[in-house]
DNA sequence: TTATATATAGGCACATATGCCTATTTTTAA
DNA sequence: TTAAAAATAGGCATATGTGCCTATATATAA
């Protein structure tokens, strides 16, 4: 996957994190707290501005009750 | 997400990706070589010793041809 | 508009992932 | 059992993610 790919991805990716989180009807800042990290990295991963973790991911679809799909397609 | 649930996560999403990895006929080193990283990684990714990151794990079900919840679940 | 809530931006220190490399161990096939 | 293939282990330098913080901007509601 070459660097402009891979940010369209994160791009999507970060747009799908801002769409389901809206559907929940949580606030960065809600969602933050739950996951106990900083509301700065929500805003960075819908942003597509990092590349977070698995284990992240994880924690975020059993928050969010998801399909990890939901998020990478 | 507590450190000890995090790492259980990340051995069972390397039994997975390593499970998936077979069930295609790939060894590590040939996978390692169509995502283009190191086969330490592939390695790694399996143990559960790193939490790599999601634009991988996009490379990784584009290559196998997988649903992502086939490895987070 | 004004006030408030929500989201963005960026810096800095630290932790962790990755690439690149070599060596060793384990598994598979002959 | 031996040879070859596949996987593991680990070191080191560098890149990137994350926490913590402050400040600014944008959106929402009164």
């Amino acid at each position: 996957m070459d660097k402009s790919s891979e940010k369209e991805f994160l791009v999507k990716f970060g747009q799908n994190l801002r769409r389901l989180r809206k559907q929940k009807g949580y606030t960065q800042e809600e969602l933050a707290n739950e996951l106990d990290i900083e509301i700065s990295q929500i805003s960075r991963i819908e942003r597509g501005v990092i590349n977070t973790s698995v284990s992240l991911v994880k924690s975020i679809v059993d928050c969010l009750q998801v399909k990890a799909n939901e998020l990478f397609d």
